[in-house]
DNA sequence: GACAAAATAGAACAGTCGTTCTATTATTTG
DNA sequence: CAAATAATAGAACGACTGTTCTATTTTGTC
């Protein structure tokens, strides 16, 4: 949208298209879920024929694992690499929930792609599920590795259990998504955030007063009168 | 099943089918979600015709919705009024954990048909979502209430704050789900026990030592080990 | 500009979808 | 037992599904 992409280089029209094809797919998925993505209808939102995207992947099956992966490139496009820019351990971890937060807005879906795939395909044997998986063991070893971080700066405790954290981690964002999408509560980030606070402390060197030690932390997300979405400035 | 109803009262045959085919529709969307609850197969699996079943409800958004009816039935059946039998505070809302864990492997679902509704429906305006709502919010309502039942009976703080304690409780049982269907983790159960008593744990009156307290509660899920769903014997 | 390759369109396919008819059986009620 | 009513079956419908063909057009390369 904002980067040109007049004809200097250009990446043999396929791959543009098919770039289209996914953006749509991904947009369809994140409202209505994978299984509703239909050929016809896809077709027909980005003026294509039904055969002509359908050429490009060959069958559904593919079209949604390409619509899976696509999902997880963004994600990490507007999550995990920005969160790579802070120094490990705590800030990391919360550049990460503050990005996860954000995500479905930033990359203007209605519902996160992920949590639907997950209800869609957790019990339904086949390619789809299989990346599904892959990807998301893959996401969950990546948050672990950020929570040992955090112990390896000693803003942890050193007895904590990361594997338990992420599982608690992944909770709180399951219901920040029904929170906002079935509620329509406004501010479910907040009620997120203040659970990640809470989480956080609670790993933390335990002692008199610990907890207002997080104070500090939560920053993004302080307003709850106020209904904001995206407050800061678009980062380049 | 356990039940034999012989003939003496014999609830007008029709009654006995429409349950039949909202057990195998139940079944069915609690694997398959909502949406691929087709007339067609749901005809097979309980061997009427189409029109035969489709009679019975007049439309598949009217099927669709008497099963999420009869999934909130089955839950409090199960979940719900067996909790109201322990004493109100910590008691109940340790029941209704335990229970809640539990409730799909003794309703013999494979998924929780709550959790696929609100993925499949939080952003689909009509009918079902309608429905969909106002069971969630009285299930929300519930467990606030049961919570400030706790805070009643002096075992949480009276600062605590029951809505976003009921939110971290939804997100418990969401990453729980997770953790059972798409990563086959044996251990899931035990998990999300822990972050409950986690919870619970950071809600009592503050003091040295009030993490303690807790631990003589989690006896349902204490062995990590072996595996077992239900251990307890049917209750009467 | 010619040629090869890639991208797209159009028509047709066998299935399935939810739904609406009209009959025909079961069941309950008098 | 008879009459009334409820429950079910069967066929057909238009619309849509994913997929497979065979053209035809567009694109990139020499």
């Amino acid at each position: 949208m904002s980067v040109p992409n007049p004809s200097p280089i250009r990446a043999t029209k396929g791959v543009e298209t098919r770039a289209a094809i996914l953006k749509a797919a991904l947009s369809h998925a994140s409202a209505a879920g994978f299984e509703a993505i239909t050929i016809g209808s896809l077709a027909e939102k980005t003026g294509l024929s039904k055969s002509g995207l359908f050429a490009h992947f060959g069958s559904k099956e593919e079209l949604q694992i390409a619509t899976l992966d696509e999902a997880i490139r963004r994600f990490n496009e507007v999550t995990t690499y920005p969160a790579l820019a802070e120094p490990r351990g705590l800030r990391r971890l919360n550049a990460m929930c503050d990005n996860w937060l954000l995500w479905t807005a930033r990359c203007d879906l209605s519902g996160c792609p992920m949590m639907t795939a997950i209800t869609e395909f957790d019990d339904k044997p086949g390619a789809v599920r299989d990346a599904l998986l892959t990807h998301m063991q893959r996401m969950q070893a990546s948050l672990v590795k950020s929570i040992q971080m955090t112990m390896d700066t000693g803003e942890f405790a050193a007895d904590c259990d990361p594997e338990q954290m992420a599982f608690e981690f992944f909770g709180i964002l399951a219901s920040c998504y029904r929170s906002r999408n079935l509620f329509r509560d406004a501010q479910a980030n907040v009620r997120a955030r203040k659970a990640f606070d809470r989480l956080f402390a609670s790993a933390m060197v335990s002692g008199p007063a610990s907890v207002d030690v997080m104070k500090p932390v939560a920053k993004s997300f302080a307003a709850p009168a106020k209904q904001k979405t995206v407050a800061r400035s678009t980062p380049r």
